[in-house]
DNA sequence: CAGGTCTCCTGCTAGC
DNA sequence: TGCTAGCAGGAGACCT
């Protein structure tokens, strides 16, 4: 499940291939992906925009075209292949992009979760990444801001984590390991915590973060940056996916339980009961 | 506004 | 061993 780490590693290796092509045209097999457009109207748009740059924003990539922004969220399963123009049709692939007549970029999805939006430049602030909060390297990002955001938050803090409202980018893995590494017990309400319990998660989703993008992310079920590529950070986790596993740190059973409809893992020992 | 529930979709797996 | 019901999960829609 791609989270921050996993699309900034995505958006580095698409931009390598892709800067500076041209979309000649675009076959879309599976409507929805493009939910609530007209996809006559995305078809023609599309055409023959160059790919000027692919940016982020929490866990959209952003792919600046001369006139629109298409945007594309990954969700679960979503991953772009590189195949030649005319080669078969496989299963799962929901989305073609004819890259200058040469490449054809695949969106490939299982679950079928994931949704592209193709917006006019100008429209930018009605489309879905005008709603996300802070990057988590944003200098506005500090306690008061949590604080201020927190301060009706009567949820777990592992649930509110997740709201990409506040800040943009965290997922279910990296939930956990940042409250694990900020000793913050999952089911404290986000409204009790201390300044410097926020300023903790602040240091540590940045610290988390920044050590899964090295390691080019994190591969649990079926994430990879590039067909065939698996991250490494999997191997880095302290508590997620390593239930009855011994803490790293004090040898407790690490406790799997559901929050806010979430598995959730954690130390009881490290992070309090 | 806050929060709960449902929905999407399909591969995987627990349990019989 | 083989089958199937139910689970997993990001985020928006809808309801209270």
């Amino acid at each position: 499940m791609p989270e921050l780490p996993e699309v900034e590693t995505v958006r580095r290796a698409l931009l390598k291939k892709l800067k500076g092509k041209q979309i000649k045209e675009i076959t879309i097999l599976h409507n929805n992906v493009f939910e609530k457009q007209d996809i006559e109207k995305v078809k023609q748009n599309i055409k023959n925009q160059t790919i000027n740059d692919i940016l982020r924003r929490g866990k959209w990539l952003e792919f600046v075209l001369d006139d629109y922004y298409l945007l594309s969220h990954l969700r679960m399963e979503g991953k772009y292949v590189y195949r030649n123009i005319n080669d078969p049709i496989e299963r799962h692939q929901l989305v073609l992009f004819n890259i200058d007549n040469d490449i054809s970029l695949r969106y490939r999805d299982v679950r079928k979760f994931g949704k592209m939006y193709l917006i006019k430049k100008e429209d930018v602030g009605n489309s879905p990444i005008s709603k996300l909060g802070l990057e988590p390297w944003d200098d506005n990002l500090d306690s008061s801001y949590l604080k201020e955001k927190y301060k009706r938050k009567n949820l777990p803090i592992k649930t509110v984590l997740l709201d990409q409202s506040i800040i943009t980018g965290i997922g279910n893995i990296y939930a956990d390991e940042i409250l694990f590494l900020s000793k913050i017990n999952p089911h404290k309400k986000a409204k009790d915590l201390e300044t410097k319990e926020l300023q903790s998660i602040i240091d540590n989703t940045k610290q988390v973060l920044d050590k899964a993008i090295d390691e080019k992310g994190t591969t649990i079920r079926s994430y990879t940056s590039e067909e065939g590529v698996k991250g490494n950070n999997q191997n880095n986790l302290y508590v997620h996916m390593r239930e009855k596993e011994p803490c790293k740190l004090c040898k407790e059973a690490i406790v799997k339980e559901k929050i806010g409809g979430r598995g959730s893992y954690y130390c009881p020992n490290c992070q309090g009961h």
